[in-house]
DNA sequence: TGAATAGTGTCTTTCAGACAATATGCC
DNA sequence: GGCATATTGTCTGAAAGACACTATTCA
């Protein structure tokens, strides 16, 4: 139980990781960049950098975040913070980790990419991660299920305007399971966020109504 | 937008802070400390200090509280990270906060008390706090009524054996709120989650039946 | 017997979940 | 007409919520 006298002097660095989930061929797929350096050279790893002394920990994730997918505006939120002290070879450092949505239509990989090979990966066939990546990647999914289940992120995934038959494809595919189509829509709009938006045309089949979400909806709306 | 070079070796701070609850006099507490030096001299603060490089996270916290109460082995959770880079006026600090509960019937206040003055607060009559520990606080007690509805954390508010009124009764200070007994115990046993343990004695009007909560339960059990 | 707290049952309403047939638009 | 997708309603079972009286122990 001895204490060290060092303690105020030497700091930890801080870092932060994004999760970057899409839906893509329908499937949920998750951004990972191949690691050019040492250690884990070679290794696929989840997106980050370290934090800038005078930006905030949002800040410094949604720079992350744009460059590599070009995106911003786009829902990002804070999943947990991990400072195992021997997770990262080189020394000491804690990461804050983040979890990102991003519609699959707006991204252009690669648009700002510092040479960093980056690419999707279906959730359901991951490859081996650096660092304890893999921890950090299996609590998103977790957390992304609960977010789904208690609050409105879904409709970050979607165009402003969209058929139900869409919402309920990324919910089966983030649960990886069916769900009843007349439950489903019964369910979503008895809970009053959504406004009709009108007939979808140019359709070979028949044209489903657009809805859209209603502004000011907060973030905590049960779902399922 | 320019980028300044230092930012690999000009590192931020971080700490932890605790914000620790307990229920006394049929009231939500929380513990604070007077600061007795600047920043904030003088102000009421969330107990907290700075990370040590060979610790993590949570045994930061856990010293910090054992500091603060001569307590172990109790519930304590991380909430979030506040990183904010004018949070403190001393320096870039980046804080990770956790969230205790602790049965106040194990409580030593001062145990290893390092001449700083704690004191308990209502959570419904709370002094002005330093830094932004209002906005931890604030953020503590949402989290604290959404872990009482969805998991098992109340018990760790118990002696091991109690009955199902003393149950209810810090349901009822959570959340400001009174429930009906028939509905609250038949909610209750119906989790499943309860083990009978025998009459209680010596008291002076009907004995109620003790219970304790089973081994193995996980921690996300929906309650309310 | 009075004070204090424990224990108990029924009815109503709401919500989730199971389930299949018809409608529309384009080719 | 054939293909693709959209739209619609009813029944059942489970759970939540409202609600009031009796039981036990001790002083």
């Amino acid at each position: 139980m001895k204490e060290k006298s060092i303690h105020k002097f030497d700091k930890p660095s801080v870092s932060v990781d994004i999760v970057i989930f899409t839906i893509q061929d329908n499937e949920l797929k998750v951004l990972l960049v191949n690691r050019g350096i040492e250690p884990f050279k070679g290794k696929w790893a989840i997106p980050g950098g370290f934090v800038r002394i005078g930006e905030s920990l949002e800040d410094a994730a949604m720079r992350e975040l744009e460059e590599e997918t070009g995106v911003k505006d786009v829902y990002l939120g804070q999943l947990y913070t991990f400072g195992n002290p021997k997770r990262d070879p080189r020394g000491r450092v804690i990461t804050v980790t983040y979890m990102a949505l991003v519609n699959s239509d707006r991204i252009k990989l690669h648009a700002a990419s510092d040479a960093s090979e980056a690419e999707w990966f279906s959730v359901r066939k991951l490859p081996s991660l650096a660092f304890d990546h893999r921890k950090i990647l299996d609590y998103a999914l977790k957390r992304l299920k609960w977010k789904f289940e208690y609050t409105t992120v879904a409709f970050s995934l979607l165009p402003k305007k969209f058929p139900i038959s869409h919402v309920q494809r990324i919910y089966e595919i983030v649960f990886n399971k069916k769900f009843d189509k007349r439950n489903f829509k019964k369910k979503l709009l008895s809970l009053n966020i959504l406004k009709e938006e009108g007939i979808k045309k140019d359709v070979s089949h028949r044209p489903p109504m657009l809805y859209s979400l209603k502004k000011n909806i907060g973030e905590i709306v049960e779902i399922l």
